[in-house]
DNA sequence: GTCTATACTTCGATAGAC
DNA sequence: GTCTATCGAAGTATAGAC
């Protein structure tokens, strides 16, 4: 079963060329679309320098799951970074993109072990962050955790985030504005908590 | 551009098996592994009469949308009539399966025009029927539904719902548990409001 | 309503020359 | 690192006989 194929190195321009026109491919007309040929083309080069990058087809889909999950984990320590972890959450995968693209993604983890393996490892990785972060927030605010978990809280916004922007994406926009307007106000309840909190700093130094 | 191909009644037996061997491909293996020679293959029929019923591979996925909408709307109208039309919106996507037939189709639905504009219409349809199940509930509990409109709790839990069933059925558990815990406590509160008033009910009759 | 036969396209993957 | 050449498998779709 052994194959005398060469391949290319990690750090190659185009096998970079390669993964960007995969995601981009995928995003635009779906995993099925996601084809050596169709690949090669749209990154401009020949068809069979996919099969000197990447093993095979999953290799190829693997190493774009994992190009999105850095740049994501990227947006994300830098929204982490800010005074609200929560909105962090809330706001990561608001757009019509990466809807499309966790769309995407779920599906093929759903049917291809490789992926499943790779995708729910960086969401768990990614989820055990988001948890420290709100934990942290929600005890600095009072809540009580053992009723409300920051793990709770964390499923239930990424969730509500995560179907909310699949469903804008779509078209199917009944209530989503307002839907929106009362998860930012449920946000901002805890915005207030912490301009309390920074007032009674002030106060106490 | 005319073709000269009969076509089968909608009525007949082995369209229907056709269909269901098509649904269960796209749940056990993907949208792409939904080919004419797989279908037919698990259908135990002969390529050749995915054509005679249907026109083309988008027409039997469009018939498996249609299928499973109007399935989906016999099992919401029978959760609808009973006492807590909230939790039925709850209750509707969450058992493994449908988490990723509804995934499977809303990528389809993404890429494809025809499977879009029949998913964003039933879709729709559903969620005004929820709206005015769980508008009546609101009122009837006392919630002010000019500050949390019957739209934004619809579309809060079908996108909670959802977006859950999807995490568990990949095997993103982390905080699963405890979500589930805290959304069933929010659903509880409208229950034991119900009680409250069957009981004030009872009293005043 | 179902079959045989067939045409054409696209796909994944590999070997070996340059 | 990139190219030519090539396989076999699988895909969509149609025409026409039974």
């Amino acid at each position: 079963m052994n194959t005398k194929r060469r391949m290319g190195a990690e750090t190659a321009k185009n096998r970079g060329l390669l993964i960007e026109a995969a995601a981009k491919l995928m995003v635009d007309e779906g995993y099925a679309a996601v084809s050596a040929r169709k690949v090669a083309e749209k990154a401009g080069l020949k068809v069979q320098l996919v099969y000197y990058y990447f093993k095979d087809m999953d290799d190829l889909i693997l190493a774009v799951v994992k190009r999105n999950s850095s740049k994501r984990l990227k947006k994300f320590v830098r929204l982490l970074a800010g005074p609200d972890p929560l909105r962090a959450v809330w706001i990561m995968n608001r757009d019509g993109t990466s809807a499309i693209s966790t769309t995407e993604l779920l599906a093929l983890a759903n049917h291809r072990e490789a992926i499943r393996t790779e995708v729910v490892k960086t969401a768990k990785e990614f989820r055990q962050l988001q948890i420290e972060a709100v934990e942290q927030l929600l005890v600095e605010r009072g809540v009580d955790t053992s009723e409300v978990p920051a793990a709770a809280v964390v499923t239930i916004v990424s969730a509500l985030s995560r179907a909310m922007a699949q469903d804008c994406a779509l078209g199917v926009d009944e209530g989503y504005e307002q839907a929106v307007a009362v998860v930012e106000r449920g946000l901002e309840w805890l915005g207030k908590q912490e301009k309390i909190s920074a007032e009674s700093a002030a106060t106490a130094s």
